[in-house]
RNA sequence: GCCGCUUUAGCUCAGUUGGUAGAGCAACCGCCUUGUAAGCGGUAGGUCGUCUGUUCGAGUCAGACAAGCGGCACCA
């Protein structure tokens, strides 16, 4: 008869076996009403689960995070159980738990509507206020066949087909509505009102082009209504700092029907786009690299003897000429790189060699990719290719590493997820090789002490690669940096060096991007600071605006007098109220704005107001100057007036 | 590319059961000469995404296409 260890060090003794609500209810009625479900030596188990031997048992309660992701994944279950009784030929796939929600894939004849999607919502509230029993059924899987093949549940059917060796599974009675899940779930759907449907989207079954096209309902469930309105609350404000709506309110770009995916840039955002440029440049030239830049239309043999005329053809623009020569836009750099290496006889001591290039991208991307600065057709990558020796090949991915990473570090980027993609089915290479490739890449970030995801089989037929990927505002996740090994295009344009020995040796080739793509490093950046940023990446640093008319020639002083200490500044001399001009600017999120009235013009300074509202009293301009100048290189570079 | 939704003035949005369009802000012109987040008045601005159809008549109904939005798939 079980002993209970509960998580305070306390032994409970049973005469009988005991379900974890029985154990939950001998602690006390008020932990039996809260208890989701249990945790039996570690492992999450039903509120019904009985136990009969010695455990050591903890409750899962609505405050535990496995007991919200039990109710999230409850709420599926009961996405099925008003599905089914509105729309009882609708077949149920399959209802996961997902970061903050829920979803479930159904298969119905026409697709549902956002009013479906109300109706849906409105009887899971009818539901969960019946409070009623969840039953869960351990049933033997031929049992659990006849129950869905009587409840025409095809997709559960095939579900079953996918798991041959499981020999009973867990059924769970929602009244008259029965899904199957390994579980756990709530005992009771008075758990599960904190919860709100929230999207409805098409997905493929199996997640597969070729398959057909379910209709998935996305929805938001928390332990407590507060944590809901909590959450929903911070959707709200996330969108707020969209980059596609700041990008507009802050007159930085515009992206209209006629070049779908790519980008207008206006002067201010052009300013951003070259101080990241301006950054880059300088940080790349202190690690040793040269600058290069090749051409964007070059002919379709070069694509050919890259292989991207065989494997990449259907994403990329080309032209024909007169006499019927097609040319391609560039959607990558690489072939240019293989080109600008292969001019010449390169030395071993001319290795490694790193050739950077900001490089202007063409890919014809699906339609349904496209998303503001995120995902565009044409785009700058600040690309490099590294040659070097197979020796030197482990500390030029360390180098690479660890400059991404100091280079985040500058842009506040802290929590940067890093993925290591490994060798795919489809290879090229020797196992031997990608052992050491591979190897190279998660050496170096041992080497620097990071985290990293392995993805098994997702690498690219030519060598594994690292990602480095950032969020932005709601939570999505984009791959920015990248550090990529190549066995295959150094064979393919059969580079070659002299080595130490006089014999002609194959370089290894290091293909990497640190911002990865301007324009989505720019997107990243305008949600990270929503648009108010720092004083080394703002594009208007101060705008100087006088109080009445007669302080006009002053303010144009000032603000001659700024641009000549190299500080970005613009004059508002309009005959409006200075309330009026202040409101304006602090829309725009300028750093700073100085005010010019009598005062000041008879005093020779300027009233200086930070972003956020503060006064800093007045001020001469050499010590303003001092000021800026030092809050700008605090973080990084100055600016340069490099052009791209 | 696939599923769903959306598209009206520079911006944010109204527009009832089909009867050829409205507001606020911005712009422009005046008045005001202004002290730290919207001073007042006036003027102008739209073949209602594009095309085709139904109708005596289409912003409103139907179809096609395009772009955008939310997902899925894709993302060397």
């Amino acid at each position: 008869m079980p002993n209970i260890t509960l998580p305070d060090g306390s032994v409970r003794s049973f005469d009988h076996p005991v379900t974890i609500l029985e154990i939950a209810r001998n602690i006390g009625a008020g932990l039996a009403r809260a208890t989701v479900a249990g945790r039996v030596d570690g492992r999450l188990v039903d509120a019904c689960e009985l136990v009969s031997e010695d455990a050591r048992v903890e409750i899962v309660t609505p405050k535990d995070p496995d007991g919200v992701d039990i109710i999230r994944h409850s709420c599926a279950h009961l996405i099925g159980h008003a599905v089914k009784q509105l729309f009882p030929s609708a077949k149920m796939v399959i209802g996961p738990v997902i970061e903050n929600g829920f979803y479930y894939d159904i298969w119905h004849e026409r697709p549902f509507t956002p009013e479906d999607v109300a109706a849906i919502e409105a009887r899971m509230r009818e539901l969960i206020a019946q409070e009623y029993d969840v039953v869960k059924k351990m049933t033997p899987r031929a049992e659990v066949i006849e129950t869905f093949r009587a409840r025409g549940e095809d997709y559960k059917l095939r579900l079953i087909d996918d798991m041959p060796d499981e020999q009973a599974m867990g059924l769970y009675h929602h009244q008259e509505y029965i899904d199957m899940c390994r579980g756990p779930h709530v005992p009771n759907t008075r758990f599960l009102k904190a919860f709100k449907l929230t999207k409805l989207a098409g997905a493929y079954w199996r997640g597969d082009s070729r398959n057909e096209m379910l209709q998935r309902i996305y929805g938001t469930a928390w332990a407590t209504k507060e944590e809901l309105e909590a959450h929903l609350k911070m959707l709200e404000e996330a969108e707020k700092r969209d980059h596609r709506k700041l990008g507009q309110q802050l007159d930085l770009f515009h992206l209209q029907e006629d070049a779908p995916g790519a980008v207008f840039w206006h002067p201010k955002g052009w300013r951003l786009f070259l101080a990241l440029i301006d950054y880059m440049r300088v940080r790349q030239e202190e690690a040793g690299y040269v600058e290069v830049n090749t051409p964007d239309v070059m002919d379709r043999s070069l694509w050919e003897t890259s292989g991207h005329w065989q494997n990449y053809r259907q994403n990329m623009f080309t032209t024909t000429t007169e006499d019927e020569r097609i040319f391609a836009l560039k959607p990558m750099n690489c072939p240019g790189a293989m080109s600008m290496f292969a001019q010449g006889i390169k030395s071993y001591r001319d290795l490694p060699l790193r050739m950077a290039e900001f490089g202007k991208v063409h890919r014809y991307e699906p339609s349904g990719a496209l998303h503001g600065l995120m995902r565009v057709r044409h785009f700058t990558q600040d690309d490099a290719h590294i040659f070097c020796t197979p020796e030197q090949m482990e500390d030029e991915c360390k180098r690479v590493v660890a400059l991404i990473l100091d280079i985040y570090r500058d842009f506040d980027f802290h929590n940067v997820r890093i993925k290591l993609s490994t060798r795919p089915e489809n290879r090229i290479g020797d196992d031997a090789t990608w052992d050491k490739l591979e190897n190279a890449l998660s050496t170096a970030l041992e080497h620097m002490g990071m985290q990293w995801e392995v993805f098994p089989g997702e690498g690219a037929f030519y060598g594994p690669k690292l990602e480095f990927v950032l969020r932005d505002a709601i939570g999505r996740d984009w791959q920015c940096g990248t550090l990529q090994v190549d066995m295959n295009l150094p064979e393919r344009f059969d580079l070659g060096y002299i080595a130490e020995d006089n014999s002609r040796r194959r370089p290894v080739m290091l293909h990497r991007a640190l911002f990865g793509s301007l324009e989505r490093f720019t997107g990243i950046l305008i949600e990270h600071h929503a648009g108010a940023f720092p004083m080394w990446l703002a594009p208007v640093h101060a705008v100087v605006m006088n109080i009445s008319e007669s302080q006009e020639e002053y303010a144009k002083n000032v603000a001659e007098t700024l641009r000549k200490a190299g500080l970005r500044v613009e004059t508002d001399l309009r005959n409006e109220k200075i309330t009026y001009k202040i409101r304006e600017h602090s829309l725009h999120k300028l750093p700073y704005q100085l005010v010019v009235g009598e005062k000041e013009k008879a005093a020779g300074v300027v009233a200086v107001r930070a972003r956020g509202g503060k006064d800093l009293g007045q001020m001469p301009l050499p010590t303003l100057i001092e000021c800026w100048q030092k809050e700008i290189d605090s973080k990084a570079v100055a600016p340069s007036a490099a052009p791209v």
